[in-house]
DNA sequence: TCGCTTGTTCGAATAATCTCGAACAAGCAC
DNA sequence: GTGCTTGTTCGAGATTATTCGAACAAGCGA
């Protein structure tokens, strides 16, 4: 929690999403979320240390992709899927293609 | 000329591409690409060095993005529209929308 | 309270990217 | 040939990303 910030859809900027979702790492991590819902980060993890997660999904929320929910001891991580499609229609569709 | 390589469109890779988008420099030469068809690099530069523009052709080239071909002495770039859009598709669209 | 779990933050090392001047290659005109 | 133009390549410097251990904060249960 603490300084966790999500910034809102008209400050979403198209090159910041674009290098937030060209990391393996992340681009795993989205398409987890969108596949299985809301997940914390210790199942997302892939065995990678703590630390290396906790600065990928500050990559991800900068960029608007994520949002973490401080729910409890555990976070919670959902895919900003409508806000996303609202402000880059049609980005999350073709990055999500499972042949992509 | 020379080693001026282009992938084919089965060794595109979607974060490698995600990455070349990500650049101002390089989306703004796209978009550009997509907007006034084929374009010689100098057309391109926006009073940027040779060189500095020279490197961001290599990484749009090496992502599958742009074809350069080096006709005469001036070499002409062109988005390669039909084979990223049959590799991921609804990806150009999204990115080169106006309002993103 | 103590211990356990989940994530964040800090700091540092490593790796990758970006930028740009200088030198080079190749085509064209004269 | 010389000169001019267009781009590439090389090399270096500066900036930014990535990775990870260590320390920290906060919640929960015994």
């Amino acid at each position: 929690m603490s300084r966790i910030h999500h910034p809102p859809p008209e400050a979403f900027e198209l090159t910041r999403m674009l290098h937030a979702l060209s990391d393996p790492v992340r681009l795993e991590v989205v398409r987890s979320l969108a596949r299985n819902g809301e997940q914390t980060c210790a199942a997302l993890d892939g065995d990678r240390p703590k630390s290396t997660m906790s600065h990928h999904f500050r990559v991800l929320r900068d960029s608007g992709l994520v949002e973490t929910r401080g729910e409890r001891t555990a976070h919670l991580n959902r895919l900003r899927r409508e806000e996303v499609e609202a402000r880059f229609p049609g980005l999350l569709d073709a990055v999500l293609r499972p042949e992509s």
